[in-house]
DNA sequence: ACCTGAACACCGTTCAAGT
DNA sequence: ACCTGAACACCGTTCAAGT
């Protein structure tokens, strides 16, 4: 019964179906950021679209498809948000501290977003479904170690494993939210700060090092 | 309806509430290792222990109360494994170090519990019901945090702030799990030493500071 | 094609009833 | 005190029925 249809647009989906996903899952992201993973409800979800709860169904295959679409959207508008952050760096060690601290300044004027986006990951994290949300963290994994691996190879960082420093490094990240959410009053640049600078002591090559390799 | 007795040991629980409330524990843990936090509802636990579910909601007030349960035997087992591990450290970088290298270790070798606690701090995460779980987390960054302060008092580490370098570490060492089963294949003993080198790196006193201070 | 509302199998929790 | 099994309100999903 889903809906295949072939007068489509981008996805082969209907210009209604392409509308009613997007309320769908704008009225997912208020629910989730307003009442959290485990009372985010079809019928709750519904009743802030104002739509029946048998309509979700109809446009998503099940549940989990629905919040990967909230997990996608959320990524897609950081993606952007980074990108434009992070510009034209002179160097990898300043991309990777812009990486940081354009995330820490995401986290804190996009509350809504990463609130809903942390609730999503935690609640659907452990589930055997959650194989595009685990597809996606991995893909963030992928972009962070390509970096670090390329400002290896320009002698600008140290000798590590850059997969698992990505994955060092997204861990950090990924704790930035929750913190903020329990000190409201953290000063957000110095947080930017110190992290971007733990890291950079972390991976830059050392002064020995340097001199030794001229 | 819940048992509030008089003859009791330890918490004011009976012997025979004490065992049954271990046993629910144990086969929670199995359930959720085995099947993951969605799947692991009280009919699937109370079958694992042979048990009516009604009998969970008899000894834990409820389902939440039972997780955080979980929580908190599988931290008790990390504590005392860690405490061990790190023993008589002859500085705080040592016990810093150690203290990773033990983390990760434990991971390795109680793969079960590790997955089920991330299957529970996943799952119950986003929830206002999940208070004690977040109250351990804050408790584990508080050790943390003391332990970087004093190491600073005592000139080991550089100046940061000790709240933000524990928030920032333990989401580090909270990615291990995941990755450790995303590649089982991966060399621990080498993630190992690549953490606590990166964190090392990251907290020492820089060699120009030292000579400065003497 | 799009949408509703009833029906279904499941969930956590409660509770009368047994021992 | 300890335990069961039926009952309750809820959940995600399906589907006949409307337009």
């Amino acid at each position: 019964m889903r809906p295949r249809n072939g007068a489509a647009n981008q996805k082969g989906r209907s210009f209604i179906e392409a509308a009613r996903r997007d309320q769908i899952v704008q009225a997912a992201i208020e629910t989730l950021s307003e009442l959290g993973y485990a009372k985010s409800s079809f019928a709750r979800i519904a009743e802030h679209a104002g739509i029946s709860a048998g309509l979700i169904s109809y446009h998503f295959d099940n549940k989990s498809e629905l919040f990967q679409q909230v997990v996608a959207d959320i990524n897609a508008l950081m993606d952007g948000w980074l990108t434009e952050h992070i510009g034209e760096a002179a160097s990898y060690r300043e991309a990777l501290q812009r990486l940081i601290e354009g995330f820490v300044l995401f986290c804190d004027s996009h509350r809504a977003h990463v609130l809903a986006l942390g609730q999503v990951l935690a609640g659907v994290g452990g589930q055997e479904n959650g194989e595009l949300v685990r597809s996606q963290r991995e893909q963030s994994v992928g972009q962070i170690e390509q970096m670090l691996r390329e400002g290896q190879e320009h002698g600008e960082f140290r000798d590590f494993s850059p997969r698992l420093m990505a994955v060092t490094l997204l861990g950090s990240i990924e704790a930035i939210p929750a913190e903020l959410f329990a000190r409201p009053g953290t000063d957000v640049a110095a947080y930017a700060k110190e992290l971007s600078m733990t890291y950079d002591l972390a991976v830059r090559r050392s002064r020995l090092s340097r001199i030794t390799r001229g």
